[in-house]
This record gives structure tokens, sequence and C-alpha cells, in this order.
DNA sequence: TGACAGGTGAGAATGGTTCGCATTTACATG
DNA sequence: CATGTAAATGCGAACCATTCTCACCTGTCA
């Protein structure tokens, strides 16, 4: 058991929930990833790992796990949604429309704009996403 | 058949779409709308002044107008998509959590930051949404 | 270690959305 | 203005992501 796997079982205690072998492997599927896994792609990786892990399961736990802060849920329209562990720094994510690949575009300053924005009608940011569907420019 | 009836009309058959008492139905619903239905309640308002309209078409035609690009589709999670008359200027929404209702907010500065993000990236923007979600501040 | 609240697996249920097909309609053409 | 035809519609069934139910397990705390 390394350092990050004590780290999530933990960050899973000190959201009140309990840290089952499920819940660990969804978690570790979801650090090793390098995309943006949909729950179905998230079960079946984590049943390779793990066997036991039922679909119903890797819903429960996902939500779980977005309830106590650890992942973040984006939705997109008209597909699945995809997880990720929860980024360190605020990003965005953008849809190339032809290859489907999903790409994190940092929005710092943009993040800044929208927050001073939404505080002038009186209100507070909970939580804020972008999508953006894009086409890559052919080289000029 | 007011003026806005025939540049909707022509519209569709600019589209390539035929016109019909259904499309018409809906359109009018979304033109006379101050928020933003789902596609339960359009169906509900247009049987109100069209009665032929099945749930289906509904659905078909938010579609088809969404192509034409006449309307567009606001995609929340966890709750049905909602629709609006194609903006005139672009706009995100904001979201009451508490409410549930749903503010729109300019934008256009932002928009052109995002532009220029996405530009640096090789790419060109189709589409592009974001959602707030937020809570009132407390009157300090 | 024992009790038990909470978690899990399997499959059924749910709910928004789409599809299939027989029927109707818009509209181009004569 | 009548007509053929492709497109649109209504109805209900199908679809699919997600959630629920319930009987059975398992962390956790004493």
């Amino acid at each position: 058991m390394n350092a990050e796997t004590t780290e999530f079982a933990d960050a899973l205690r000190a959201a009140g929930l309990r840290v089952t072998q499920q819940r660990m492997s969804v978690l570790s599927i979801l650090m090793e990833a390098q995309d943006h896994p949909n729950a179905d792609e998230v079960f079946t990786r984590a049943k390779e790992i793990d066997g036991s892990v039922s679909f119903a399961t890797v819903y429960r736990t996902l939500a779980a796990l977005e309830e106590a802060g650890l992942i973040r849920r984006l939705s997109f329209e008209n597909e699945p949604a995809r997880f990720e562990i929860m980024p360190v720094s605020e990003h965005d994510h953008m849809v190339d429309i032809d290859t489907g690949e999903v790409i994190e575009i940092d929005s710092a300053e943009i993040n800044r704009l929208r927050q001073e924005l939404v505080a002038r009608l009186g209100y507070e940011i909970v939580h804020q996403h972008t999508l953006i569907r894009a086409r890559k420019k052919p080289v000029s």
C-alpha cells in the first residue's frame, strides 16, 4: 500500500466513507488514467484488477467519490458522463469534434473574469465548467 | 401569419426543411418563452395550441431546429435538456442551485479570451458553452 | 471477536430520448 | 388545381445511461 493509496483511504475516511476494495479499485483506475473514462470504461478497467466489482457499484462509487470531492464528473452532450481525479488546478475541456479527443485547457484567467461577473450579480460560484467543441485549424 | 412567422418559415426552408404546422408550433413556443423549457414543457405548451403534436415529433423537431441553427440546446447535469431560440448575442448560463432558476450571463469578453486560448492550440471554436452553478451571496 | 450500519452484486426499474413503421402531408411538377 | 413522392408525423416500442431493490457480505468500533 503506497503513499497515494493511503492518501485516498484517508480522504475516504475523512468523508465518512468506508474504505472498501471496490472504492480503492475505482480510485486507482482514475489515478492512473491519462484520459477521461466514462463509467463503462472505469468498470471494464476496474474489473481487470478486481474482478468482483459490479457495474452498479462503479456508479455508486463514482457518485460517492464525487460527493467526497475526490473526483470530478464531466457532463458532455449526448454521451455518458466522464470522470477524472479532482484536478489541482482548474481547467475546462475542449472536445475535438472530428476525433472525439478531449483536451484540457487551462482557464485561470477566464475563471477569474467569470467570478467577477457573477459576483456583480450577487452570486458566488459553487461550480463551473466550460465545454468547447472545436475543430483543428488547417495549417495556413 | 406575421413577420416573425414568415421569418422562421424562410429559415426552415433555407435549411432545406419543410415548413410544417408542428415545426411552426414548436418554434412559436420557444419564441414566446421567457424561460428555458425542456422537451416535455415544449410538448405541453405546443399541445395547447396545436393538439396534434406528438412527443416524438417535438424531439425530432427540436433536433431539426438545432441542426438548422434556429434554436440552441442547453445540457445540464441530471436533468433533461432545455432549449432556447438561438440568441443574437452569445451568453452562458448560471443556475441558482437553491432555486433552480436559470440566469443568462453575458460573456463577450470571456468568449474572446477563450477563442484566443483555443487558437493558440491550433483549434477554432465550433460551439462553446459554460455552465455555472452558483448560490446567492448573503447581503453583507 | 460480535454486532450491525453501511456496502455490494445481480438484475430489474426508471426516465429521457430515439427508432420503426404505417399513415399523412408539403410541395414540385405537369 | 391534381398528383406523385420524399419527407414528416403519431404511436408505441426500443434504447441506454443511470439508479434502485433486496438479499447477502464486510468494514468498523466496542
